[in-house]
DNA sequence: AATTATATGTCAACACTACTGACCAAAAAA
DNA sequence: TTTTTTGGTCAGTAGTGTTGACATATAATT
């Protein structure tokens, strides 16, 4: 296959910088996912629910609906995993005031330690690699991060990472 | 929760954008598989199949040991995929010459076009995300997902993402 | 030549995560 | 009052992953 572009491109739009690009999101991700994985083991626990304990833990009083769209997954898919939190006391549900259909979404004690021990390994992992490769690097990661997201996302993303600042 | 070092860090190690780092890669991995994944749907097929011809479109002629070596799955979850692969003739096996008990694994035609239309997409997201980023941004970004790897799996990982250079 | 180790495949059984589509209730909004 | 939104639930199905046991062919070692 030949360059995307037809023309010049600079070096690192070259094909194989691009495809290079692709594997090294997957080698990353799946030792990002390791450590934690091996902790939710000793819960009955999987990667579903580690993506709720962290949402609902950097966005405490979150709707059902608003998880959903940071999930990107069914109802169902998520209704399984939240009540299993919800019914083992790691996830509180509080009726919301303005909006009393709504199910504002807490950690609970435990599940806030729950929370701690999944982001630990993660956040070394992340500080590691951060201290090796420096402020530059990080900002330049994280811009590379931001433009790989769908267009119509990336507000909502940015608004949802940025929001603890 | 306090800082991971105790000590005073600079800027980009705080917790707050530790979390931010982890949350990204998040974001970034869930829009990235989201093309391949529309695509696969088409063909019958998930994402453990989308792996097995990237990574077999990547490096023809690996062995079935080294592909396990890189998806770090079971040899049952690889076996249903590659074997539904090669049934469906988009994975061709061949006994190796040097060691016949391995079947040295390549795509056919037909893999070769499903490499090529799953990996269009995910090209020109990166490519997009590169341009828009710079060259600097994009050195920082490798820096970090190298990072991010286990230690013992870097000089795995770095000499297949390089040996095509 | 006989033994051991390796590469691969296969089977059964199971668990987690995801999907679709249907349906229902409560509450908010029009 | 009617419509829409939010959320829950049910049944059924699929994809991906696991463990553990076992079989075969071949290579390597003794």
């Amino acid at each position: 296959m030949s360059e995307l572009g037809g023309g010049p491109n600079p070096l690192f739009l070259r094909e194989e910088e691009l495809v290079r690009g692709i594997e090294m999101l997957f080698y990353a991700y799946r030792d990002f996912t390791s450590d934690p994985d091996e902790i939710l083991k000793n819960y009955g626990f999987g990667r579903a629910h580690h993506r709720v304990v962290h949402f609902v833990g950097r966005n405490p009083g979150m709707s059902v609906a608003e998880l959903l769209a940071i999930l990107k997954v069914t109802k169902q898919s998520l209704s399984r995993v939240l009540s299993q939190l919800v019914r083992e006391d790691f996830v509180r549900q509080q009726k919301g005031t303005r909006d009393r259909r709504q199910r504002l979404l807490y950690l609970t004690d435990k599940g806030q330690a729950l929370f701690d021990e999944l982001s630990r390994p993660q956040r070394a992992r992340v500080a590691r690699a951060y201290r090796e490769a420096g402020a530059e690097a990080v900002a330049g990661y994280r811009r590379v991060l931001i433009g790989l997201l769908n267009q119509d996302e990336r507000d909502a993303v940015l608004a949802s990472v940025e929001k603890n600042q």
